[in-house]
DNA sequence: TCAGTATATTCGAAAATGCGAATTTACGAA
DNA sequence: TTCGTAAATTCGCATTTTCGAATATACTGA
């Protein structure tokens, strides 16, 4: 069951494994949008807006919605939210450290190192 | 710079796309603990280990300490724990959605449809 | 029915990933 | 220095991912 849990796991970060990806849940987390507003509020290709979608649904992150012509996708279930929000907070921690860091080497040291 | 958030947010979903480098977190979570430790506790092959190891390097999600013979790893921050407990609780939600409609289904219809 | 729009799927090529076998590097002890 | 252990790296190969171009599907309205 842990190894199950662990692939499951997997799965879900390798469907948010691209920044298009990362995108596309953070444009949902606004609400429902339909597909080709996602492509053209992206600028990307239509067939390469579908497959990312298709990656994502096919992880279960998001679900899609019939209407007529279109199809809406909303998130499946908005704790991801969370996930993205803890990952901000985690980039400028690390954002601050490295900055801290580089302050350090350029006051440190003269000059290059070898 | 959005868009660098985006990327650094994918590199860290892509460090943690597989079991194994989920299981490495896991078991990181209890505490620093050294290479060889960890790819015997997990039954890998040697090289196995240590380039996953890699990979979770390079992506600043586990640090290492060298000390005598071994090199010891840890988790560069915590925080991610919680993102991996959120998705504990997503996949046993998900689990229930998925057996309720796996009941819905066997009662509902009679046979296999098609 | 036919034409038009929205979306999905297929195809082929380039790039990235995952793995075991073999090799290399780094360190401590004799 | 030489040996033995721990870990990293390299290599070759199979699999997967990503992308644009082309094509197919689904629906609407005339």
């Amino acid at each position: 069951m842990t190894e199950q849990l662990r692939r499951f796991k997997a799965e879900i970060f390798q469907g948010l494994a691209h920044p298009v990806r990362i995108a596309i849940v953070e444009a949902l987390c606004e609400g429902e949008r339909p597909a080709g507003w996602l492509t053209e509020h992206l600028g990307l290709e239509q067939a390469n807006g579908s497959q990312h979608l298709a990656v994502l649904r096919s992880k279960q992150i998001i679900v899609s919605r019939k209407q007529g012509n279109q199809v809406f996708y909303s998130l499946r279930d908005p704790v991801l939210i969370k996930v993205l929000e803890i990952l901000r907070r985690y980039f400028y921690a690390q954002l601050a450290e490295t900055e801290s860091l580089m302050r350090q080497v350029k006051a440190g040291a003269g000059g290059a190192r070898r």
